[in-house]
DNA sequence: CCTTGACCTCAAGCCAGCTTCAAGTTGCAG
DNA sequence: CTGCAACTTGAAGCTGGCTTGAGGTCAAGG
């Protein structure tokens, strides 16, 4: 069992950041030491898991549907997959506009704009935008 | 050229939006008919890209700082490398999330953090977490 | 020529995701 | 037993990325 400073320390996450996750429901603290509240060991793992739904772009809200409080993955396999498809694009898109990018990191062409492999490269994803609509939810 | 409504027809981003993006200093209105801003056809291209980069978790300052008001990208070939890689370390975890979320969604296991698979699916992408420290400033 | 409606500007507002602050506990060192 | 550092809560504040609203202006149609 962990206090607080010792997930802060072993996390990096902030103290209220800690609690606010608390608020909203995506972790438990499972008691306290006199104020200070004691989480599972497993917390860590939550919150590893929970960074890295941010970093796809996930709000807390979607990660909260994903895992339960304690961590475990939700029940709703469906879910899960669309969530799993919904990266497969994000994937797909973020690797045509690295390409882009090394690409113009490198070529000499005067205007990118009008570079052939450069547009090529970032139509691959702008294609998939429309396509991607309902993620309206997200990036703000 | 095209003038604004047009551009909102066919890049579905909101005239607000549009000229938001003109006062960051993202896009560049050519000039004016009556009131009505007119842009160069390249503004599409230049949107979808924009739109690609917010996909990517980069803010609009970086997406600025990338490319010009014109579209074109940075003259600093360095920074665009850099952020080629940091899309490199993103996609792999990203990667690592989807496989975890596939795998959850098939996996019949009781505990998902106590499943092998599963668990070192995540730390894949858990372990470069602290290597991206420097990404501090994303994701909102 | 005058209305209408789509654009304009500028300021204020909204939401997510936190952080900060004031004021109140509490375990532990001395 | 006292002090105090480190925690607590609840509310308010901040930033990024837009959106909304009030009030103004233009050009095109009747």
């Amino acid at each position: 069992m962990l206090d607080i400073t010792e997930v802060v320390r072993r996390s990096g996450v902030p103290a209220s950041t800690l609690r606010y996750y608390e608020e909203k429901g995506l972790i438990l603290s499972t008691g306290r030491r006199g104020l200070k509240r004691i989480f599972a060991p497993g917390i860590l793992d939550q919150l590893a898991l929970i960074a890295l739904g941010r970093a796809a772009g996930f709000s807390l809200d979607e990660i909260g549907e994903m895992f339960d409080a304690g961590g475990e993955p939700s029940i709703d396999r469906d879910a899960l997959s669309a969530k799993a498809d919904e990266l497969d694009d994000t994937i797909r898109k973020l690797s045509a506009m690295r390409d882009g990018l090394r690409h113009a990191a490198k070529c000499p062409a005067p205007s990118h704009l009008e570079c052939g492999q450069f547009r090529r490269l970032m139509n691959i994803a702008s294609a998939r935008m429309k396509v991607e609509k309902k993620r309206g939810g997200q990036e703000r």
